[in-house]
DNA sequence: TTTGTTAGTAAAGGTCACTAACAAACAAAA
DNA sequence: TTTTGTTTGTTAGTGACCTTTACTAACAAA
């Protein structure tokens, strides 16, 4: 590896970096400069933790609204400019906050240097394994901004074969970086523990495979691996304009799903927060499941069981009402979910000529029916417009807070 | 009011205290030592927010095991002895940390000065007003051990005659108490926002009431309002064993629960999380609720339509399957939420004739059948050890959260 | 008596954000 | 044009906080 090479793949962020640009170092640890990192159970707090933690804001604040000075940001988070000022300083030598020039308006006082975060200045890796037969990654800005994108024909590739394939597109991507990599983010199906690890997905055949550890190494770059639908979630709720209490249901082979409480994404007793496929929906029966059971989410929601029924569909009276039921059966499983969640939103990611139409009619009609109206009256039942990206975004997400603190 | 009077009703623990004796001063505001008080969204942390954090640590490891010195502290928290000295120097001082003299087992070295929280230097005054006809309230100490009881009928009173029943029985339990108070806290039902805000409580005429803010004011103390069953929950996850990921559902009069996700109570986006009530259970019907809808988890669970089913039963088996469909009923609802959540634990409360029997066993199988085993193979499905103080030792725990970051 | 260990305190030092004060740069009024 | 007032960003000094280092007190074991 060239010193370049070496230097793009490296993010600057860390005062460590030189000492990390050996092919077979240990890649840079996640700055956890988020405050949850520092206040996790019992954690001690040092006045260091409050520097990351208003660190943190003054980027979030950057992040949200570009064209800000020091002294806009000061009167947004709240901290004094002296203060502000000290902490733009260190963002700016890090190379993670630009100095835009004066500001142009005209008003009275000394005019104001706008800032904003160097959306360019770093890129992140996004890499999506949920979908079945194709890897899909990209490099995006730390906007989420599409720079490029690899795909991979999986079919059939499983256990150690599809860890190199993983490995494989996400060289690929690191190889295609125009700027140093911030970290990478991955979006695998199944259970992933808070570690990075796969505790279990059938579908490529892992289980308990420490993917974030395996990437890193080869990588040399901090990795961080979560559930697809989880991280879409994540996504929806930074780019999608998705609100604090939200709940995101991703129809595809299967059906998952992603839920954001108070803000905080929810991960489980056991890691597997969201995992409704396999949730047996109405008293009525159903299809029999690969798991045995009979009327399970997924018999009635997932793309293909949907796909199979429309096959057999003649008119387009029939058409509607095989989506329609798809979709009631969507809104008999998270009923009591919205009602004991209290949730404000309900989002749905798959195939939109599929889901957007009677089938979210039908969800958002039968949600209203099951639960009381004076709860969730205002429950917003609607498609993401994060389209087929969704993955990938959260994936940034997930990078853009373990590195930055961002979110 | 006299002097000692205003001693005792006042908490010694703010140095604000000398202010706030006067008859119609405003009430100590609840302090917010715990750290979630610092870090709400967007919030910059300051080097004194962090103290107070810490000092929240430092209360909550003697908390939970007493019998700790000064350097047992050390190693638990993570901070230096002489952080901890300094720290457990200002909690004597305000009385909340007592030194309980030596450590008398034998070891090599200077023998440790044994400390424990000041658990009877305060009393905390809990109020559940959950119950249609009568109004319960106790003074606990810092334990949670009851030590004084009071009841007030209230059969048929509503509205403002209700608000002044609140406040006769606060005003009984204030006078009983016999060291200073740290803070009330109060149970309700219906929907309460953060504020202490009773937005809705059909059955007490309750609309809209600052029942926090009045409550304060008449008693020149700090006092939380939160939801009965939510504030269940906290009890059992504090005084009950409870985890991190756990749902209290509560069978009264009508069906409520409380949801604790990652450790952390949930509110829900409209304050009214928790309310399973009138969500609809099924596919087949059910009886007619008193919302309108048929089948609502209500019409199968509330103690009332048990009791009703049950006066027609007259062989034991009809009892049992009268009780068992109760459970399953609750079964169907709570699976959607525990595989979305990945719970893993699922608490009632409740009369434990009706309840802890058939019925939770019925809820514990339905459950089981009908989410995926991989998941929530470990679920725990079981009664509360709280009996009827639940409510009341929520009261408390809210306290013990908002006056001393404790939980 | 000596040695080693543990508890708690004291002093010095570094980090962090604050207040106070100031120069630079501008608009608007005089 | 000069003066006045406003806003920005920086410098200097202060206080809060926790740490490291160093110390004394008190004990067990050899």
């Amino acid at each position: 590896m060239t010193t370049e090479e070496a230097q793009r793949r490296t993010s600057g962020v860390s005062a460590t970096t030189a000492a990390n640009t050996g092919e077979f170092g240990i890649a840079n640890p996640a700055r956890s400069t988020a405050w949850a990192g520092a206040v996790q159970a019992g954690a001690r707090v040092l006045p260091e933790h409050a520097r990351s933690h208003n660190r943190a804001l003054v980027l979030q604040a950057l992040f949200r609204a570009e064209g800000l000075s020091r002294a806009d940001l000061a009167r947004e988070v709240g901290l004094t400019r002296v203060t502000i000022s000290d902490l733009i300083g260190d963002l700016i030598n890090e190379n993670l906050v630009i100095e835009l020039g004066v500001r142009t308006d005209s008003r009275p006082g000394k005019p104001a240097t706008m800032l904003d975060i160097n959306r360019n200045g770093f890129v992140v890796v996004g890499l999506d394994l949920s979908f079945n037969s194709r890897f899909r990654g990209a490099v995006t800005n730390l906007d989420g901004t599409v720079l490029h994108r690899e795909e991979l024909d999986v079919t059939g590739v499983t256990g150690s074969e599809a860890v190199e394939a993983t490995a494989l597109i996400l060289e690929r991507l690191v190889a295609a970086a125009t700027a140093p990599i911030l970290g990478v983010g991955v979006g695998s199906p199944g259970i992933v523990d808070a570690t990075g690890t796969v505790l279990s997905a059938p579908n490529l055949g892992w289980k308990d495979l420490p993917l974030q550890q395996i990437l890193s190494m080869r990588a040399q770059l901090p990795v961080q691996v979560a559930n697809d639908a989880n991280i879409a979630a994540l996504a929806e709720r930074t780019f999608g304009g998705g609100g604090a209490d939200m709940m995101l249901v991703r129809a595809g082979r299967g059906v998952g799903s992603g839920l954001i409480v108070g803000g905080q994404q929810v991960y489980g007793s056991g890691s597997a927060a969201g995992e409704i496929g396999h949730v047996m929906v109405g008293t009525d029966g159903g299809d029999i499941c690969v798991c045995g059971k009979s009327g399970c989410l997924e018999t009635w929601l997932a793309i293909p069981r949907i796909e199979a029924r429309l096959a057999n569909a003649t008119t387009e009276a029939e058409r509607e009402s095989i989506l329609r039921e798809a979709g009631e059966r969507l809104g008999i499983a998270t009923a009591p979910i919205v009602g004991a969640l209290n949730l404000g939103e309900v989002v749905l990611s798959g195939p939109s000529e599929l889901i957007d139409g009677p089938l979210i009619a039908a969800a958002a009609d039968t949600l209203r029916d099951r639960t009381m109206a004076e709860f969730v009256g205002d429950l917003s039942v609607r498609m993401t417009t994060l389209g087929r990206d969704i993955i990938v975004l959260g994936a940034v997400v997930m990078v853009l807070t373990g590195q930055l603190g961002v979110y």
